[in-house]
DNA sequence: ACTATGTCCTGCGAGC
DNA sequence: TGCTCGCAGGACATAG
């Protein structure tokens, strides 16, 4: 599933490929869980603009585009088995696709998802009680719900967890404190930094959450390096596959030896969610 | 204000 | 072989 590797890839991948592209023409599914915005709305907003950036805030690509010196910006969730593809229109279109933007050199840009836990909007300016959203005028871009674990200081990361009596398992995955994490990075950092899932997240010591966000980090950057991890369906912007997925030292090993200890990884369900952890490593 | 749980959706693999 | 069934999970709604 795409996590902030996966679509930090994905971004990146399709920024090289379309930035400067104008959009001719958008053509939507008609599926309407698919979409936040309504499809008029997005084609509306999109056709006939240009594309200045595909970039990733969280889990979420944002792709602004410019329409009569006027910036929107596309947001395209991947959610389980969302894809997002740059192909040459000679290309079978492959079912469940779900929007095509034409590009002006006569490329398409594709969002395919089979499961369609994936959502595309346009994000607006909130603009509250006639307050301009930011100094010069123009809308304030998107952020997400959470904070960037890239980029977040050890104190700010700390405090997330302060008080919070929930796993601190099911605290990575809430995007509202940081946004990115997913199932696999949530299992691999927790490995990595030796402590179990069921942790409370407020009884972490400071030395446990400097671990983990060490761990955080340096688990995300490394699959960021490797191209994500294949998993489910996951593919670049060119559908070619990540590799870190053979890098996964506890994620769907259930019974296969830690590579540290031997012991072998269990498996248990957590906020809903396969959890896997090595007993012995883990505390 | 938190926390926990159910729901969406399709493909795939296990089991008979 | 071909079928059914259960499971996978990100975000959101709803309940406690």
């Amino acid at each position: 599933m795409p996590e902030l590797p996966e679509v930090e890839t994905v971004a990146n991948g399709v920024h090289a490929r379309v930035a400067g592209q104008r959009i001719v023409r958008v053509w939507t599914s008609g599926k309407p869980q698919t979409f936040k915005t309504p499809e008029a709305e997005i084609a509306e907003a999109l056709t006939g603009s240009a594309i200045d950036s595909v970039r990733r805030v969280g889990k979420t690509i944002v792709m602004t585009v410019r329409c009569k010196n006027k910036p929107t910006e596309f947001l395209i969730h991947l959610g389980m088995t969302g894809r997002l593809l740059v192909s040459q229109s000679d290309v079978p279109i492959p079912p469940h696709t779900h929007a095509i933007l034409t590009l002006a050199d006569g490329r398409e840009v594709r969002f395919i998802d089979p499961r369609r836990f994936g959502r595309l909007s346009i994000h607006r300016a909130v603009v509250s009680s006639g307050q301009r959203t930011t100094d010069n005028g123009q809308p304030t871009s998107y952020t997400g719900p959470g904070r960037e674990p890239l980029a977040i200081s050890l104190d700010d990361f700390v405090a997330l967890f302060r008080n919070r009596k929930t796993p601190i398992k099911a605290a990575l995955l809430n995007q509202s404190l940081l946004h990115g994490v997913g199932n696999i990075y949530a299992d691999e950092s927790l490995f990595s930094a030796g402590i179990r899932p069921r942790r409370q997240a407020g009884r972490l010591t400071r030395d446990e959450l400097t671990r983990l966000r060490k761990a955080l980090i340096d688990v995300l950057r490394h699959a960021i390096k490797l191209g994500g991890s294949s998993v489910s369906d996951y593919v670049d912007a060119d559908g070619v596959r990540g590799f870190f997925q053979l890098q996964h030292k506890v994620y769907m090993r259930t019974g296969e030896p830690c590579l540290v200890c031997g012991t072998p990884i269990k498996r248990i369900t957590l906020a809903g969610r396969g959890t896997h952890f090595c007993p012995n490593c883990q505390r």
